[in-house]
DNA sequence: GAGTAAAGTAAAAGGTCTTTACAATTTGCA
DNA sequence: TGCAAATTGTAAAGACCTTTTACTTTACTC
């Protein structure tokens, strides 16, 4: 039995505050008595943990009432100052390096990306990491202080949102398929000499699945999955409020699960990979339309054209929809989610197909006489792995094991 | 944000106590000093905490020293008594109605089994399930009786491991596939009236899982899954040490994973399921080599034709073998276990074709460069259902839910 | 304005773990 | 044999959080 570990005095107030923070970051202002009904300790608890989260300057009162009182006193407006506790984050994708900083409760304060060149290697990859890093750790500090913030305050820590495949334990990239010269980066090494933050390195797809859960469209749901159609397809999953890590950090490589057998040979060994069918290079080689390039921009242009009525342009969104609707289903029938949130540039796919999925997944999948599935767009559009990065320091935060 | 709630005195206490009966039951007997390092907490604290767990009967003192002390004084030895916490379960199969009293730390004490009729309808099914449950009671009782615990005592719970599809919130088994005259009996309801033991229903796939985890081959990993193959193919999914159970408790319905979109229709709606391939019935149906019926005896029968070397049996495991590796490898990438656990009737398919399948999953899966995935035959042979069942039991127990 | 409801707080109490110190037990070695 | 060292279990006091009970303050309604 190597982990569970007991509890004391500190793990409850440790708990408590985080539950608390978690409460106003996402909830919005709130007085002591909602908080304390919401968490279910009493006012006087409350009372206290409020009283020394003030102290450290973590929360703002403020007289102004809360919300429509039906009757009685009406509450202190309790809110978390903006700029307090921030995050920085990197969204490591294959054509930039974006960097983000963001307010745990109102959201990015700062965005900045560096694109790649066409040539780009390892070493330049990371020099352009380090410079980035280096320039949210400045807007950072001129942020707090354009606030009148304590000049030693520091962000809570920093996220990185990395396309996969890689080693989550050593954080380090390893070798993303059509991703020009660079493989191998040891991206938690490099950046554990740049900065002395907490570092949490993911695949991008987990982060995104964590910004839907905490801030976007599945706040409240315990259980769903974010399916990212990109480069390649993955999925972040999010069973009983909490991500899905599996035993290496591994997960939701969706995008490698076999929809035929006997189909044509993937690179990952396998027969039949759903990147085969459903990633965006295979979209834009089925199509003949001429577009500049596999990015966000080109696929919206295919889904206007669709939209428009060009009939080849429907048609490659056709086969887009037909291998994404079989592995949809498998990923019900396994994981039995009760929401399917669809990002990363596959977020512009519209509405309309976006429909036509639900429709077919629900008739098809096993539950679908017991339940309804829906499927909906990222609340970010394709911006959720930006928004990610961050999301993987305040899940931390929320969680208590990180200080914010 | 519907679920969270604040921690308090309570809440520390019973994690702890919770804790200390997870450590002695699957851990076996051990001194204070012993489960405090473990858990981390001081020995003071653990001998406070074991004072009240000795007061209330739930512990033993025995002066025999612990085990090879290196130096010092040597522990006193404190075990969980035989029949002080139990637990009753069920196993609705197929074909019987499996019962079982077992004890938190030794397994079970009492097995017993009601075979199904070939023309068995809901009446009678319901009937036997009564029947069989009152058995478990009385054996309980006297099981106590027979070494000296008080008569007030009482099972801890009782855990009811039914084939799918089931609706767990209702406690209710829909329609099972194949399943004679027998559908939508309210096992929950059913079983509320017959009671008033805490209950609770899982899949047979859930529930082996846990008692793999907990008492099996799968103790100290935290990230596995436990493969059944029967009638149909299921999976149970732990994760982080938890079990994965989906939005709906239906999570792990593998059988009906396409692993081919173009394949044969499946009465689920799909195509190409997996059941269509891997499940006991289709094994047999491709066998023409005379055997009685589609039992775990035939099974074993079929398996040892092939090792000697029969042609027609070989092929046959093949065909298992081919869409089991298929399905597996998408398991893999999808869910990223640290070991993967064969079970059911399907535990009886030897050694041979299980090297075979961690051979070609391991060749096939996309970590497979920085990772080995492990495919071993439960623990419990065949009976990892029926154990099972308990297990759910102490599962609640272990997660402090339900109280021994 | 009285009545009612709700918010926030003060003081004392209750519960659980930790700290510090010590006695008891066992081993190893001079 | 005797003594030092290591280890176990416990006692007493203390630290930390939450809860309980009761009270004050604020606001709405009739």
């Amino acid at each position: 039995m190597p982990e569970p570990r007991g509890s004391n005095n500190r793990t409850v107030r440790n708990a408590n505050r985080a539950l608390l923070l978690r409460l106003l970051a996402t909830g919005g202002p709130a007085s002591r008595a909602t908080l304390a009904r919401q968490v279910g300790l009493t006012r006087m608890s409350i009372t206290y943990i409020v009283q020394e989260m003030l102290a450290e300057g973590l929360l703002t009162e403020s007289a102004a009432p809360t919300s429509p009182a039906p009757q009685g006193r009406g509450g202190v407006r309790l809110a978390l100052p903006e700029a307090r506790v921030t995050a920085l984050g990197l969204y490591l994708s294959r054509d930039a390096v974006h960097g983000t900083v963001a307010d745990i409760a109102t959201g990015p304060l700062y965005v900045q990306r560096i694109p790649l060149d066409p040539d780009e290697d390892s070493a330049g990859y990371s020099r352009k990491i380090l410079t980035l890093v280096a320039d949210l750790s400045d807007r950072d500090r001129a942020l707090r202080a354009e606030r009148g913030l304590p000049a030693d305050g520091r962000p809570s820590g920093l996220g990185v949102a990395a396309l996969g495949p890689l080693d989550i334990r050593e954080g380090r990239i390893l070798t993303p398929p059509n991703f020009h010269r660079i493989s191998d980066v040891p991206v938690r090494a490099l950046l554990e000499r740049a900065t002395d933050l907490p570092i949490r390195i993911d695949n991008d797809m987990n982060a995104a699945a964590l910004a839907e859960m905490l801030y976007g469209g599945a706040r409240g749901l315990r259980d769903f999955v974010y399916l990212g159609v990109t480069n390649g397809v993955g999925a972040g999953v999010v069973s009983d409020g909490r991500l899905y890590e599996g035993g290496a950090g591994f997960a939701g490589e969706v995008g490698h699960m076999s929809i035929d057998y006997q189909g044509p040979p993937c690179k990952c060994g396998n027969n039949g990979c759903l990147e085969l069918y459903a990633s965006l290079p295979f979209v834009f080689q089925r199509y003949s339309g001429r577009l500049p390039e596999a990015t966000a921009e080109a696929f919206a242009t295919l889904v206007a054209r669709a939209g428009a009525g060009e009939l080849e342009a429907s048609h490659v969104l056709d086969g887009l929809f037909q291998s994404l609707s079989v592995a949809l289903v498998n990923l019900a029938n396994v994981l039995d989610p009760d929401a399917v949130f669809l990002g990363h540039e596959g977020a512009l796919a519209g509405n309309l197909l976006v429909g036509r999925l639900e429709r077919a997944v629900n008739s098809r999948m096993l539950q679908s006489a017991t339940k309804h599935l829906p499927i909906r767009i990222s609340a970010f559009l394709d911006q959720a792995p930006v928004r990610g990065a961050t999301a993987l320091v305040f899940d931390r935060i929320f969680q208590g094991v990180w200080s914010p």
